[in-house]
RNA sequence: GGCGGCAUAGCUCAGUGGUUAGAGCAAGGGAAUCAUAAUCCCUGGGUCCGAGGUUCAAAUCCUCGUGCCGCCA
């Protein structure tokens, strides 16, 4: 069994902020979660380096666009890193192997008719390199983009279009066959009816400012965006050269994507692959935006106060753990997602502090206090119902297979509340005689449940607990045989209470 | 403007024809002391947006209205 899971490819033209880690975190713990049930996993990140804003990023830093892109790839390594995203492949589109995929894409949809020389008039914004329908152009003839507001340029051009519009009726009958397609189906409706509305041909190439890819057979236009980043996830396959990776991957490929890019993966993306004929992806999920203040969460809103670089880059794993956490376990998935520290700093002494960390504690002390840090099992499950956990494994499988991220949370945190629960029913600190072994022999067996649950979110905390239980790495896995009995070592507290989770 | 969605407890939401509409959180009361004072139990609380309709029966289906949200390169 395999998965194949990307990121969007990003800007390296800005530092990576906490929507960024967002959108990575998601496929991290997917990733991790394919892996605990022994899928053959890849996951993809990496950067988008061609865009021509990058010279303007450089320019202000006094760098070559070479250099500063080589130092922000890796800024962006360096903070995965630290935030425990373990993927298996960061591509870069300045290298070499895309480089060449993109060229032989753009060549071979060219040499098959769906690429033709055309002219393009109309509002164009050159920071931007975007081209603006007279729709969303107002009297001010500014840039529509509120983050860049410069002035536009009305241009006539000559470019490289690529035929949508000849797609259309093979894209809606593939939405049909295919009605998982695209996640949440709410999406998935809108993107239809954009088709439905009718295509329109897309400019694919953009003069060449000695940066980016250059058009093969016509050295004055680079490649644009959509050609050169979305093949990011066939050539880090090695697609067309090297194929053993791409037959083993891409049939299994999901692109993880923020809601305002699904157009490019659900309609562009499908098209170009259409053309080249190579099956399309299995499908493309779209998360929402993380919302502070009720606005999009960026550098400068919200930003501040969840400082990605400075989370990362303080090493502190248990903050990190928290967040990565955090992030999934709130609102539904595909939903923007509201934040705020303080509902993070509730959610962190609430869930992660006094109702998870502490049963860990309570049960853990219990047995060094009282067992010798050893327990054994016994007899038969008489304290703990075994269908009830195996039934919130399975509702944790089931949600998470779906990307329904908090609902998994919630399974969670449903079988600690229940374990809570258990201690208290039986009053397990007045039991004096061999029944205590047993019943804390079926926490423990619980726990170890609880924890293949929790790694995915926090594999830094989950592996803490593994430490603490004595158990192998393999504990984790989904068809681990949970053994007989336990050694307990040191116990640790997984999420001291702290007044100021993110000063 | 076109298309689509949503409106249920203070908050976030579950509930698509069948007892007295549910959960978590918040609020109020209590118990316990293994544990990071962490936990557990109980209680209060709803014109299911409004109006009309279909039906033995509507939060649920239909129509209209109101409000909010998404998409329309």
């Amino acid at each position: 069994m395999r998965f194949y899971i990307t990121t969007p490819i990003y800007y390296p033209n800005s530092e990576p902020h906490i929507g960024t880690a967002y959108t990575t975190i998601a496929c991290d713990v997917i990733s991790r979660f394919y892996k605990q049930k022994n899928y053959d996993v890849f996951f993809l990140t990496g950067t988008d380096e061609n865009s021509n804003k990058i010279i303007e990023s450089a320019n202000k830093v006094n760098k070559k666009p070479i250099e500063y892109v080589n130092e922000m790839a890796e800024l962006f390594k360096n903070i995965w890193k630290n935030l425990d995203i373990e993927y298996t492949k960061f591509i870069r589109t300045t290298e070499d192997y895309h480089i060449k995929t993109a060229q032989f894409v753009f060549q071979k949809l060219y040499e098959q008719g769906y690429i033709y020389k055309g002219l393009y008039e109309g509002w164009y914004c050159i920071h931007c390199e975007t081209f603006w329908t007279t729709s969303k152009v107002d009297d001010s003839k500014l840039c529509p983009n509120i983050e860049c507001r410069r002035p536009l340029n009305y241009i006539k051009e000559e470019n490289y279009f690529f035929k949508l519009s000849a797609f259309e009726d093979k894209l809606l009958k593939y939405y049909e066959d295919n009605p998982d397609f695209v996640y949440p189906d709410y999406r998935f409706n809108e993107v239809v009816s954009f088709v439905k509305s009718g295509l329109q041909d897309l400019s694919v190439s953009r003069k060449y400012n000695n940066w980016g890819i250059r058009v093969p057979f016509d050295q004055d236009y680079s490649i644009y965006v959509w050609i050169d980043a979305l093949t990011n996830y066939i050539s880090a396959l090695g697609y067309p050269f090297e194929l053993d990776l791409f037959d083993k991957y891409w049939e299994v490929s999901h692109h993880m994507v923020g809601k305002d890019i699904i157009r490019f993966h659900a309609v562009i993306w499908p098209a170009i692959l259409m053309a080249l004929n190579i099956k399309l992806p299995k499908k493309i999920i779209a998360h929402g935006w993380l919302m502070y203040d009720n606005q999009k969460i960026s550098k400068s809103k919200g930003g501040d106060i969840f400082n990605l670089k400075e989370i990362a880059l303080s090493n502190d794993k248990i903050k990190i753990s928290a967040l990565r956490y955090y992030l999934l376990r709130e609102g539904s998935f595909g939903q923007d997602i509201p934040v705020s520290l303080e509902r993070f700093k509730y959610i962190y002494t609430s869930e992660l502090s006094n109702n998870i960390g502490n049963l860990f504690s309570r049960v853990l002390a219990i047995i060094e206090k009282k067992l010798n840090k050893y327990v054994f099992k016994e007899s038969d499950f008489s304290y703990i119902q075994n269908s009830f956990i195996n039934e919130r494994l399975s509702n944790f499988d089931k949600e998470l297979s779906n990307f329904n991220y908090s609902k998994a949370v919630l399974e969670i945190l449903n079988l600690a509340d229940y374990l809570n629960k258990i201690i208290e029913n039986y009053k397990v600190w007045e039991i004096k005689d061999k029944n205590l072994n047993q019943i804390m022999y079926e926490l423990v067996y619980s726990l170890v449940v609880l924890n293949k649950m929790l790694y995915p979110f926090m594999p830094f905390i989950a592996n803490n607990i593994l430490e603490q239980l004595n158990l192998p790495l393999e504990s984790l896995k989904w068809d681990y045989t949970i053994p007989d009995s336990f050694n307990i070592k040191e116990r640790k507290i997984l999420f001291p209470k702290i007044e100021n989770v993110l000063a």
